[in-house]
DNA sequence: CTGTCATTTCAGGAATTTCCGAAAAGACCG
DNA sequence: CGGTCTTTTCGGAAATTCCTGAAATGACAG
């Protein structure tokens, strides 16, 4: 099947990236392609489109649903399964931060807090103090992660685009309830 | 060398996730050792304490000095090379989202404006829209980095701990100047 | 310059990951 | 049930990444 060169080097380039997002190739090149795609696609498309193997594409395709990354699409009077992306891209990021967060982070927050549960030995404390200020540190940011994830996406974008407001609203909101310590 | 056993665990964690994250098990494992670590280390008490080879051990730390991870400390009359973690966990974090970002993100970005600015053929108008779309929240979300990233720790830490109140923030300062349209 | 100590580079073996084709499994129809 | 179409699993080949020991490089003191 014949790509466009639009398509062709955006698809190249996710295909590259790919490594650095914890993906591979085929995964990379396969989210490209159903990114740019008019329609959904099924995997006898992207085999035509990308050149993997059927058994490739089948394993890159459960990846990505196993992100949440794409979704199933069915046809009428068709049994094949066809993937798409979500049309907003909004949704796109908070899924890919909702699940970097669930691999990369949560189980180390966890791992964390069992530690937090022990009885340091003597020569610990200073590590074991180092650890809890590592574990305080990324509950306060997937605490906040938490609200952002609450709000619509309308909000967030607003939220986003205040730039440097920011700091008078920081301001403004720590005269009226002050400041936690930064270090607790 | 003997790790307490607390230690150990938060090390061989730290090699576990690795892969995750990015990196690899001795990098991991070289860097929580630091981050626990009561004083600097040089390489050969990494070797002593990981096992690691001494080669193994140099390019690791190599690594973490590539992401700014580490710090390079001397001690008076001797020539060693001994390493650090930055005492500030925020500071850490910091240093994490601006490496992360300079090599996850900032690539694609280019590449999407390359890509904006070339004339899209025929049947390319709705990918081209999907590439400027993503271009686009992409740089919303990186220009809320920098500002953030602006912030003095204390008043990044505010804002992290504003919680519900955010939702309030955004519709006062919404109020004032009205919201963007989600999608330009 | 020479000797010593520390760090880096490098070739290649080990381990892991990626990818394919073939076979198996599953879904649906008649 | 058998036939057809689709997806998944699986063994192993190919590619890549990781790691080591040996050699090279560098930095400094005498």
């Amino acid at each position: 099947m014949n790509i466009s060169p639009l398509r062709q080097e955006f698809i190249l380039h996710f295909g590259e990236m790919g490594s650095r997002w914890g993906i591979n190739r085929t995964v990379g090149q396969v989210y490209a392609l159903l990114f740019l795609a008019d329609d959904p696609l099924c995997a006898d498309d992207i085999v035509a489109a990308l050149g993997f193997s059927r058994s490739n594409v089948s394993m890159a395709l459960k990846e990505l649903q196993s992100w949440n990354l794409v979704r199933l699409r069915h046809q009428p009077d068709d049994r094949r399964d066809f993937f798409a992306t979500p049309d907003d891209v909004w949704e796109i990021v908070r899924t890919l931060v909702v699940e970097r967060r669930k691999r990369e982070i949560d189980p180390t927050l966890t791992k964390l807090r069992e530690l937090a549960m022990t009885q340091p030995a003597e020569g610990d404390l200073a590590a074991r103090a180092r650890i809890d200020e590592l574990r305080s540190v990324i509950e306060q940011m997937t605490h906040f992660h938490d609200e952002l994830n609450r709000l619509e996406t309308e909000r967030l974008v607003a939220l986003l685009n205040m730039g440097a407001r920011l700091n008078r609203m920081i301001e403004g909101a720590g005269r009226l309830i002050p400041f936690r310590k930064a270090k607790e």
